[in-house]
RNA sequence: GGGCGAAUACCAGAGUGGCCAAAUGGGGCAGACUGUAAAUCUGCUGGUUUAUACCUUCGGUGGUUCGAAUCCAUCUUCGCCCA
């Protein structure tokens, strides 16, 4: 892997640039499909290429690994081959789990010791066995295994945390070092840096993932309770001391304002659950405001869903008619919402992108900003 | 013509003397959702700007009772059966 810093802009530590993959090359900034179980939900690899033209999805380790299983992905040739998709494929290391799982789940020095969610079974996840998924897998770029706390955090508990995060890096990172790619592609390995909402944790954190000199960075522990200022804040802290001749990740994050947010401060990749989980709920995100499709408003608007959207579904389908689909519980309204959420995020990172080569990334933030958050 | 049964909120359907403005489900309205145990979850759904409060409501009318959706009489409508 490797990363090609395009531009900077001028105003703001927003920057423009590609990343390079065995499987293709991916514009930054970019927002990341998330694809759980090997599939970005109801939407097809063939959607997702050409009406979406999504750069790279992830995978999540922890789920893989439960189901199939990796004698199953091995055995396809890894998740490229088994799912289709040819394109970049970053993996989460099942350091969430920690986290939205954590009901089910022990720590100890030498990893987490895990209840699967599906059947009850005990299984430990360490740095090093991770490392050894996603090498099965076949992931372009895998994740470390690191915990991720609550955004209520005390300091106490994310120092200790943070020590411990640390500590299993460096044993993924090793671990990563010491062995190699399965499949004749390459593969990278990102740390993260944690820290909860203490700007000198974060800015040891992000020191420690930099010395590692790792061919990306990730940020994490956001976007997990806290308010958005402060996440804002953390970005900033940790981007200061994050190398900007490597891309930098941040995981989770989030809504369309959170994203540009998040791109003015340095941000390359993101990836978020909330365009294709919202969708399937009824919520659809565009460049004019939020729509609530179950919304009796939409009862009779006959009009497209967007006029000037992204993609094909935003003219092919009247509001009505989506709604009609929601209300009736059928499973084509979370398709057509899933493509338009999704088209609408890569679009807005498109925009991003252009706006900060053009050199006016600040001025078009601060007018498209308002229009983002209203609800329609 | 006779017999039996049934009528409850938008729909279905509990409730058969007071704890009933009335279970539950559906439908409706709105909200939430951030490295996905989510096609999920939450709230509201007779009226009165707040309410452990009051008013109106359980096919119609009239009774019994301190008190009726619940008991009685009668009428109406619907269903089934017999002629």
């Amino acid at each position: 892997m490797k990363f090609t810093l395009l531009n900077t802009d001028k105003n703001s530590n927003a920057r423009a640039g590609i990343v390079h993959t065995d499987h293709g090359d991916i514009p930054t900034p970019i927002f990341m499909p998330v694809g759980t179980q090997g599939t970005v939900k109801a939407v097809h690899q063939h959607e997702l290429l050409n009406d979406i033209d999504a750069k790279i999805i992830l995978g999540n380790t922890y789920h893989l690994y439960l189901r199939p299983g990796m004698e199953i992905i091995e055995k396809a040739g890894g998740l490229h081959k088994f799912n289709g998709w040819n394109r970049p494929i970053l993996t989460d290391s099942g350091g969430f789990q920690v986290f939205s799982l954590s009901s089910n789940r022990k720590l100890r020095e030498e990893g987490a010791y895990f209840r699967s969610h599906i059947d009850g079974s005990k299984h430990l996840f360490t740095p090093e066995n991770v490392v050894e998924i996603q090498r099965s897998i076949g992931s372009d770029i895998m994740m470390a295994l690191d915990e991720c706390p609550p955004g209520t955090s005390d300091r106490a508990y994310a120092t200790k945390s943070l020590a411990l995060t640390h500590r299993w890096l460096k044993r993924g990172w090793d671990h990563f070092n010491a062995t190699s790619p399965r499949y004749g592609h390459s593969q990278a390995f990102f740390p993260i840096v944690q820290g909860c909402t203490y700007p000198d944790l974060r800015r040891e954190s992000a020191k420690f993932v930099a010395d590692l000199g790792a061919e990306g960075n990730a940020i994490g522990g956001l976007a997990v309770g806290e308010p958005a200022e402060v996440m804002y804040d953390m970005i900033e802290v940790v981007n200061e001391i994050l190398p900007a001749d490597r891309p930098r990740y941040l995981m989770g994050v989030g809504t369309p304002a959170n994203i540009l947010e998040a791109i003015e401060r340095g941000v390359d990749m993101m990836d978020c659950v909330m365009p294709t989980r919202n969708a399937r709920n009824g919520m659809l995100f565009t460049s004019h405001g939020i729509m609530n499709m179950r919304n009796k408003k939409w009862a009779d608007d006959f009009s497209p869903i967007q006029e000037d959207g992204p993609s094909y579904v935003d003219r092919a389908y009247s509001r009505a008619y989506l709604r009609h689909l929601f209300i009736a519980g059928e499973i084509l309204a979370m398709q057509i919402a899933s493509i338009h959420n999704l088209a609408f995020y890569l679009w807005l990172v498109t925009e991003a992108r252009n706006h900060i080569i053009a050199g006016d990334f600040s001025s078009w933030k601060k007018s498209i900003l308002p229009v983002l958050t209203q609800r329609l």
